[in-house]
DNA sequence: GCAAACTTGTACCGATCGGTCTGTACAAAA
DNA sequence: TTTTGTACAGACCGATCGGTACAAGTTTGC
């Protein structure tokens, strides 16, 4: 699910064509952008987890920054894209925030790499290129916005304020500093009581 | 509050006697590090934000990670004083949940710079000193834990998992990304938010 | 078999990294 | 007057930074 915003190819989007090679370097780079930070990380580094040296590595990449810019825009987007088919799938409030809930915590987990880079690396993009990020962001939180007036318009939820819904997406987002893929609990698990919190603070 | 712990002369800690020279420069990486991340900023930056030469600067601090490290510490420990106060003062676990959500949003808000850095920059630190400040979050959330498990003991609040106090405690640590201390909402609004919030979340 | 296109390693660029060293200005103590 | 200690600047250290140039090796299409 997440590699086919990588893969697929993209006449009309700024995404370039990925390889298999660009893949794998995309891959590695999130975890060590993940351990380290990505300033904490140099090319070097990145060539020898990949088995590349610099000249192979830059006939992938064009720059150390798009590196970090692809990774976040390629799993916010497929983020975005989940929340917005769910978004029109279901139109029950309760049952739209329970998949939101798991969709969003199992993508963190599957990929906590990725996401630990998506929401904690932004302050090392260009001006530009955050502005853009922060915009994903923005459609992602805007997502549940919908589905949260959408809940309102029914009854069935009440109305919050937009501090109230940051700091409920911050629950999750902030996860990636405890969570554990191989942990007792698994991310179904944990979407689900995230979601029962959300619900506890919305329903009417 | 927050010069409490880095002004205060420390027989027994780890924490050097602080100069106001030293505590400038604190002020400053730590602003400098939420800007731009630990080692995206480099010792010269330091100095010049600071106004000292590099042979100035090194008078006063003994390495670029030791500033990480007072910092986090420093508003760590001030964090975990102030919620244990809180734990020993307020016996109603409703006022209780008020007063520590108001008192940790405050916090956040009144020393962004330096809370981002406790909350993103973890991984920064070497292995003995990152393990140390996750110690300090430990502590701080075992003050919310108790805080709530004393909530249950008196039937006001209902047993809930350690993953979603995490989360709960993450809606908070999340702020520093969308925070505004100049935005229309101040941070006591916020922070009763929030509890209302954690509030029903645990209510029984 | 041969050329074109694709992939790679190595050497190299100027800049900057964290940290140290030497020297100095100056004030208090002796 | 000499000594001591503090606070500072700036040159300097080896190492590494992100990025480029280029030649050699490999695959592909004809």
């Amino acid at each position: 699910m997440t590699t086919e915003s990588l893969t697929q190819s993209q006449p009309a989007t700024s995404h370039r064509q990925v390889s298999p090679t660009r893949l794998k370097i995309l891959q590695v780079a999130a975890g060590l952008f993940a351990a380290r930070g990505f300033s904490g990380v140099g090319v070097n580094e990145i060539g020898e987890a990949t088995g590349l040296g610099r000249g192979a590595l830059y006939y992938h990449i064009s720059s150390k920054e798009d590196l970090l810019y692809d990774i976040t825009t390629a799993y916010m987007s497929d983020l975005i894209a989940e929340g917005q088919s769910i978004l029109e799938s279901e139109s029950d409030p309760t049952l739209r925030t329970q998949k939101l809930s798991r969709a969003l915590m199992m993508a963190i987990s599957e990929h906590l790499s990725e996401m630990t880079v998506c929401f904690r690396e932004l302050h090392a993009l260009t001006d530009e290129r955050r502005r853009a990020v922060m915009s994903l962001h923005s459609d992602y939180q805007a997502i549940w916005s919908r589905s949260l007036s959408d809940g309102m318009a029914k009854g069935t939820f009440r109305p919050i304020p937009s501090t109230v819904l940051k700091g409920l997406l911050g629950m999750y987002f902030y996860s990636f500093l405890w969570l554990d893929p191989r942990g007792p609990q698994n991310a179904a698990d944990i979407g689900d009581a995230f979601a029962e919190v959300v619900l506890r603070a919305v329903r009417a």
